[in-house]
DNA sequence: TTGAAACATGAGTCAACATTCAGGTTCCGA
DNA sequence: TCGGAACCTGAATGTTGACTCATGTTTCAA
């Protein structure tokens, strides 16, 4: 909700708001919106919810936003971005690639889990915004394919037999788990869920030998 | 759409219609309601769509669904049963867990692909019926974790660290590829992608030792 | 000090449905 | 052939909520 280069969804054209003020209740109302879309669901949204929260008027929103779908859109925009920070973020410190699937396995759950309503949002745009929700993974996968091919490059991952299929059932494992344990189960440890989960992304279901060569 | 035991969320009660015709009609508007959901989504299909659709007045909606809402869940409903039923009769000629993970793969992507508007509405379930979402997923998943003990078991897969997590995982990279690969894009083969998805499934992203002990 | 640009407001407009209902029509056993 | 059960119907009702607009208020540069 902040820091966008220029290029906008206001209703204001390009530019945006031009005074302080202006700025604050912008930020206001997509805060807002993000946490009623978030806590209540695009269509159980109104409206005069998210400028009540905002303490603003109803015919403010329409001096910011052309439209309900357009402060939706922005949120998911926004949200992918904070997501491939985050990401990014967490995977700076990894040794190579597979220690790198674990560490970003944790931080979406981790990411999801504090986040939880505006995640909420973005599974949502597939129905609401499905132009936004495909932007969302594309640019995701896109970057992710990136990752695979540099590593599959230095050797520390296989090369595969396609990378986009990769990329997407590893997003759709990742996705998954955020639903059921960063929305649905907030209990489990996070670490221990990347644990296994990346444990069978990295290693496969497949039967694996002891350690030490048993004969038999 | 079709044989169920017998307790229902129709209108009536637990029994049904008890004619031909009302069958028929029954019939009738639960298929025009997959087709009119699947294709605009819940919020953007009107009950007249569907009764338009199946042919009959607005009134006779009410006849057989006390709501909406009733319509959609029975629809998921319905897609569940069905999804479980295509993708254990895919699994039954393999040879070991493996080999069945690559069917049910290509399994689901075909079913997908043949069902698209169906497949929309079991995803739009999240929003919507939320419980119908959550069972549905539920289900599949304590069939899954079956499966995978079962294959541990015989030795057929490792045995890893958490079935629920694996089985979660596994659920949501078949989704994920079901959008990409069988609804986004329907062209390309489907065996293609069920081969790399399970090469990945099976045996991760670790790099793998050329076949032929190659001495570095 | 001033006027115009920027911002704020909420009552009112309007269209879109979900659901109801009062009154048919069809079917079928007796 | 009759009566009632099952089924059918679509006009009318009532609600909801996105969006508009005419009218303020605030800010700020000149």
């Amino acid at each position: 909700m902040s820091q966008h280069s220029g290029s906008e969804a206001e209703a204001d054209k390009a530019t945006g708001p031009k005074t302080e003020r202006g700025r604050r209740t912008l930020r206001k109302l997509l805060d807002a919106a993000g946490e009623e879309f978030g806590a209540r669901g695009y269509h159980e949204t109104a409206i005069s919810n998210i400028t009540g929260r905002a303490g603003v008027g109803l015919g403010t929103f329409y001096v910011y936003f052309k439209s309900k779908e357009e402060v939706f859109r922005a949120l998911v925009a926004d949200m992918g971005a904070r997501t491939r920070h985050a990401l990014s973020e967490s995977t700076k410190g990894a040794q190579d690639r597979l220690e790198a699937e674990r560490l970003g396995i944790q931080a979406y759950l981790d990411f999801v889990r504090t986040h939880q309503a505006l995640y909420r949002v973005v599974m949502e745009a597939q129905f609401v915004a499905p132009e936004a929700y495909r932007d969302y993974y594309r640019t995701f996968a896109a970057a992710y394919r990136q990752q695979l091919a540099h590593a599959a490059d230095r050797g520390e991952i296989s090369p595969g037999q396609d990378d986009e299929v990769r990329v997407w059932a590893l997003m759709g494992a990742s996705s998954f788990l955020g639903i059921r344990y960063g929305v649905w189960d907030v209990e489990t440890d996070s670490a221990t869920i990347a644990a296994a989960a990346s444990d069978l992304m990295i290693n496969g279901l497949a039967p694996r030998p002891k350690k030490n060569g048993d004969a038999s």
